[in-house]
DNA sequence: ATTGACTCCGTACCATAGTACGGATGATAT
DNA sequence: ATATCATCCGTACTATGGTACGGAGTCAAT
């Protein structure tokens, strides 16, 4: 396998190269080892900066990402401080999954006012989604 | 019913009384009337920027926002246009509520491996969740 | 061994989303 | 009526998450 270089990674991840030197100074990436005067990186930085944008795009700050990286490796910590960690982070994305499906049936309701009349269209509001159990009556 | 003024819409929203007047500029809330001097509120105004708090924290930007609210009031629009629209808004939501599954599925794997051994919690790895089909399998 | 593309490093700049400040005016309770 | 608090408005500052730039060094192909 060939050597990944910094330009060759931040294609593999879609980023530019100056985002992947930017989350090394974050410390959300590992300094690489240095192959003669260049860094080499492996498939899983690539793989750490997909998780990163994925996890940008699902409303996740770059604190709460290293956060979530490094759950398990850090030295000293104790099973139970790991599982307490991870179960608080399973009810903040239940949470999110929640609200998410909250906007989903408001809008399944306005899809449903489109089959009907442009004044249904025109009463809808998303916002009530998280105020009232607005849920699509097709 | 009581006046709503800034101040007191901020209180019941969560948030300060700049971030109102910002979100204002942003064409995000509506100039409301004036009453004497001061500006007066409705408490839907208060469920909006609840709303746009929310669709921060899942990940969408103001200007996605904006057009969220916007979906079914511009005028001029028809109703197939807001139907595609929303369409195309609810398949956003989906594959945000899939990789939300993907992450919580995940953690639920380093929860599992937080009964059995520091080697197993060590050897987790959350960012693999969007690459390997990996579930729990506790 | 030279050329061209890539890397390194520091620093500066940018957009987004607020947050703070300060002087003037308006509202309200005593 | 006056003190106190809120509102108005413009402008400036901040934090987060990048993006761009420029000069120097390096690698690899011809």
């Amino acid at each position: 396998m060939e050597k990944i270089t910094i330009g060759k990674l931040a294609e593999m991840a879609g980023v530019g190269v100056e985002t992947v030197r930017f989350y090394q100074r974050k410390e959300l990436l590992r300094e690489p080892k240095t192959n003669g005067a260049f860094r080499t990186y492996t498939e899983a930085d690539a793989e750490k900066i997909i998780f990163i944008k994925k996890a940008q795009e699902l409303g996740f700050s770059l604190a709460e990402i290293k956060e979530l990286l490094e759950l398990n490796t850090k030295p000293r910590v104790t099973c139970s401080t790991v599982k307490q960690k991870t179960l608080s982070k399973i009810k903040e994305i239940e949470k999110k999954i929640n609200d998410l499906n909250k906007m989903k049936n408001s809008l399944e309701k306005l899809s449903c006012a489109c089959d009907e009349s442009q004044d249904q269209i025109r009463q809808f509001k998303v916002q009530e989604c998280f105020s009232i159990g607005a849920n699509c009556k097709c």
